[in-house]
DNA sequence: CGATAATTGAGAATTGATTCTCAATTTTTT
DNA sequence: AAAAAATTGAGAATCAATTCTCAATTATCG
């Protein structure tokens, strides 16, 4: 997919360039600073064929809505901060999860979500104190 | 709560025997054996209060509508069936997820989802072959 | 340049999960 | 058993995420 039009571009930018994963609604708002005016409609649409284009990741992890970022080539995993409700992404990896598999089971993919509260959330090193 | 009626009974009943992550849907089709007529709302209601009453858990994983399951004490985690969809508990756990939080991160739980294909599923001991 | 095709924004519509409404039925209380 | 309270089923309503519709705008092609 290549990205012909201002808001198909803004869109990408701004996603790449905030390197988390986000909602359409903050991408929506971060990115209608550049393209004044743009639409959710053109939101889901544009994030909807970088999708099909392997482009972007949708990421959907329990109590938070769905969010989108830029596909990363490295393993990685995801936390969720029960406070702001942000979603970081997390390196690292014990691994060594098949044994953990029924006898017959194949395991094609795994994911690991940690929950918890990050640092500008913390009271004691969070931007509000 | 105490299970009162007919149909309360039935839908605890069938979901302690079926003994795994089930939809509403399905539950519904399972208890309307026993209890006959039995409504989607009255599932959803009875859901709902055992829910509250930490009787049973709602598991929500990325991919499959949201499934209950009646509340189990110990640490566990799921595998979801890409092929079928159906979800089954896992025990174990590697644990040792601490080391990957970011610097001022505190971690109050984690999640792990397994993806695969089940036995049921598999081409070599399913059920269809 | 002028026609045709593609894209966009706004709001309506859709989808899937869940809750609400309300009359009918059942249960509980007295 | 009569009255009051609770529960139920069916379908309407809600809710959040996403898609669709359509007229207006913008881009592309000959």
């Amino acid at each position: 997919m290549q990205l012909k039009t201002t808001q198909q571009t803004s869109i990408f930018r701004v996603l790449d360039t905030l390197n988390r994963p986000v909602t359409p609604q903050e991408l929506l708002g971060a990115a209608s600073i550049e393209s004044p005016g743009l639409g959710l409609a053109t939101v889901y649409r544009v994030l909807k064929k970088l999708v099909e284009a392997d482009r972007v990741q949708k990421i959907e992890l329990a109590g938070v809505p769905p969010h989108y970022e830029v596909q990363s080539d490295k393993h990685h995993h995801f936390f969720v901060c029960e406070d702001c409700q942000r979603i970081l992404e997390i390196t690292g990896c014990p691994g060594g999860f098949k044994k953990f598999l029924p006898e017959g089971f194949t395991m094609t993919s795994h994911e690991v979500i940690l929950y918890g509260i990050c640092r500008d959330c913390s009271p004691l090193t969070g931007k509000e104190n």
